[in-house]
Parts: C-alpha cells; structure tokens; sequence
DNA sequence: AACTATTTATAAGA
DNA sequence: TTCTTATAAATAGTT
C-alpha cells in the first residue's frame, strides 16, 4: 500500500513475505488494541504461520481461555466434545480392567468359582499352592530372622552383664575391704560417678548407622576401659 | 484519522462509539484476510462487544477448534482442564484402586511380600489356605457331578443295551429259526430297516430342554414299542 | 450508508 | 531486523 499497490495474494517471496507477515502482524495488532480501548470490545486473535510460529493477541482484562468459553456458550457449541469423550472411554476402559482384577482377587479368596471349568479350577489351585508355599517361605525367614535378632541380643546382654561383674571384681580388688553389695550395677555406676576413679566406666549408646556390618540393629553398650 | 486526529481511549458516545466499532471490525477482518492470503497464515479472531455481540474471523480452510487445538497444543497447555477436573480425578482414583488390586493378586501368587509383618504373612497364609480350601471343595464337587454324568450315561448305555437284547430275543422269537448274531446291534438295524416289520424300533435323540428334570444332560435313547 | 479530508499503514528500498 | 518514505488504505466526522 504503499510504493506501488500490491494484489491480495500469496508473495511468492519467502524472506518479503515473511517480512510482510511481521509487519501486518504488528499492524493487525495494533488495530485490535485501538479498538478493544475504542469500543470497549473483547477480541482474541490467534496467528499461526507456515513456518509453525504462534502469535496471540489478547485484550487485556480478559483472557484467551475467558474468550473461548464465552464463544461455545454464544454458540452453543461444545469443543472439547471430543477430548471429553476420549476421557469417558479410557476411564470406562479402566473400571473394565478394575473389574476383571476383583474377580481374579475373589477367586483367589474361594469366590465367584460356580462358572470355573474344572481346568481353570486345577489350574487355581496350583496357582495357590505355589503361592502359599512361598507365603510361608517368607513367613519363615521372618521369624527366623526376629529369633535370630532376638539371640544376638541376648548375647548382648550377657556379654555386658560379664563386663559390669568384671567391673565390680576390679572395683573390689582396687578398694579391699568394700562389702560385697551381691552385683547391684545400680550403686555400682553411682558409685563410680561420684568417689575415686580407679577407672573410666563409660556407658555409651552405639550409632547403627556408623558400624561398618550394618546389618542387625543390635544396640550394644560397649565398656570402655 | 481523518477528517481530525481522535485519542486512543474510550468513546464516550454510544452511537458513534457502536459505528467505529463496526466500521474498524471491517477493517480488522479485511486485514486479518490479507493477511491469510498474502503470508498463507492461519488466522482466529473472536470479538466481543459490550452488547454482547460476537464476531469472529477464521482463515479459509481452517477452523476456530482447529487453531485453538493448535494454540494449546504449542503452548503445552490445557484450557479445559477445569471442565474435567472431577473426571480426572475420578480416573486417577480409579488407578489407585487398580493398583492395590494388582498388589493384592501379586501377593497371593506369592509375589511382593518383602515388606509385609508377620502378622500380616499370617492372616494371608490363613486366607490363602481357606479360598484353597473353597477352590478344591468346588474341584471336588465338580469332578462329583461329572462322575455322576458319566454313571448316569453308562446306566443308560446299558438299559439300551438290554432293550436291544429283548428287542433281539423278540425278533428270533418271531422268526425262529433265524441264526444268533451274538447282539450285534448294528446288522440288527440294519436287518430291521430293510426287512420285515414286526415291531417298530425308533432310535431317536432326545431333547434335553423338554425333559422336566432339567438337571442331568445325558443323551437317551428311548426304545419305542 | 456515502463522502472525503486526513491520518495511518505499509511496500519497496536502504 | 529497522528506518525511510512515497503511496495506498483506513477511517473520523460530516452529510
């Protein structure tokens, strides 16, 4: 328009009409906001380009979204039909699978079995012992671990009983003469806390996560000479 | 911009303001179709007016759901999301359920215990060992029936059998003299449709749905006199 | 809706 | 892409 007039059709030009689309573009937009403030207006305008660009005018106050929704609702029209009927059928496709699962759990809790051919029923049964035993495998190497732990704890304690009476043994022999109080490690670690230290009796927490075996959560009170 | 200069900012005068509206929508829709043509661009535009009026331009060869499919699909957004929220949700309960569904038969094939109490190995061994319980009484009851079946044809096999032998023993009774054939049913009937009649031996299928007892399914084979 | 003086948009060139 | 500018197109105010 401008220069020599130009005919309403395509520019044959690649790099002039790309040129041509970004200034129009601009001027197109410019226009839509003159009057969207004119006239008060609403206006969405959505470009796409052949080289794939987006560009979107919006009047401000609004929202694309806003636009749309009051477009269907002017026309009574419902454009995501589509999409929500794909949704329906995959949710319809889900509750089939959900279905088909509880029958399978049912069956294996001795329900729903009148319609079974009497493979289907041998098959389920051997299904179910396979899983039983393997149940019970498990089953198995849980207590056996707990009695396990509960061994080495025992051990524990034994252990630290011996080293509380070796303790005592020491603390008598050092200070000749004291009453024999029977084992009490009650008074003896008062004791200990308060009078003379013949030598450092200390009770101590290990941390599980710094041991380098790792494996049992044993707590152990190891006595420090 | 003609005729005067005017502000870019809200015209005040209704009429005036609803001509400019119109006249400029002109324009804008001419624009937006040379654009369309000149840059072989897709266009969209929706306008609302404060009257409530919608106006929209859409490019030749596209359509309105076309580029907002499109717009959403570049912006990697969801415009309605909202409009099927509650569906999602729905969708996304639903595959919660399925997934506990799936542990529960993983663990009763003996699957995904590792992190199961032992009060909980326990009560599905238990479980396991009841539905077992069920799953072989049904096998049971099953192979019963088919037991039953099978006697029940074998009786009626036999009950033939002896109504062939009398039916025999009636033929040589009429036409004494004739040569034991030793039972053979076969030569029998066939004796039977060629030769003379004494007696009519009707060898039919019966009809399990017209019978009253419904239950069994054996085939009969009535002799009739 | 038509007219037209003027403003605005823009094609082509730099 | 941006600037320039001659010219085409749009349009404000009027009829």
């Amino acid at each position: 328009m401008a220069r020599g007039k130009i005919q309403i059709k395509l520019i044959e030009n690649t790099s002039n009409r790309q040129v041509t689309y970004s200034k129009r573009r601009n001027g197109l937009f410019k226009k839509a906001n003159e009057l969207t403030v004119l006239c008060d207006a609403r206006v969405s305008i959505i470009m796409l380009s052949t080289t794939g660009k987006l560009h979107e005018f919006i009047s401000p106050s609004t929202s694309t979204k806003q636009i749309i929704d009051q477009y269907q609702k002017t026309l009574g029209i419902d454009l995501w039909q589509g999409h929500y009927e794909k949704m329906q059928e995959k949710l319809k496709q889900v509750k089939e699978v959900n279905r088909n699962l509880r029958k399978k759990i049912k069956q294996r809790m001795g329900g729903c079995l009148n319609d079974e051919s009497i493979e289907d029923l041998r098959g389920l049964e051997q299904e179910m012992d396979n899983a039983v035993k393997l149940i019970r495998d498990r089953k198995y190497r849980v207590i056996t671990n707990q009695i396990d732990t509960s061994k080495k704890k025992l051990r524990n304690e034994e252990e630290i009983h011996k080293n509380l009476l070796h303790g005592l043994d020491a603390l008598k022999e050092a200070q000749y003469g004291l009453v024999d109080n029977g084992g009490d490690y009650e008074s003896l670690i008062g004791y200990q806390n308060g009078g003379p230290r013949i030598f450092a009796l200390h009770l101590q927490t290990s941390h599980p996560g710094i041991h380098s075996g790792g494996g049992s959560e044993i707590t152990t009170y190891p006595l420090l000479g």
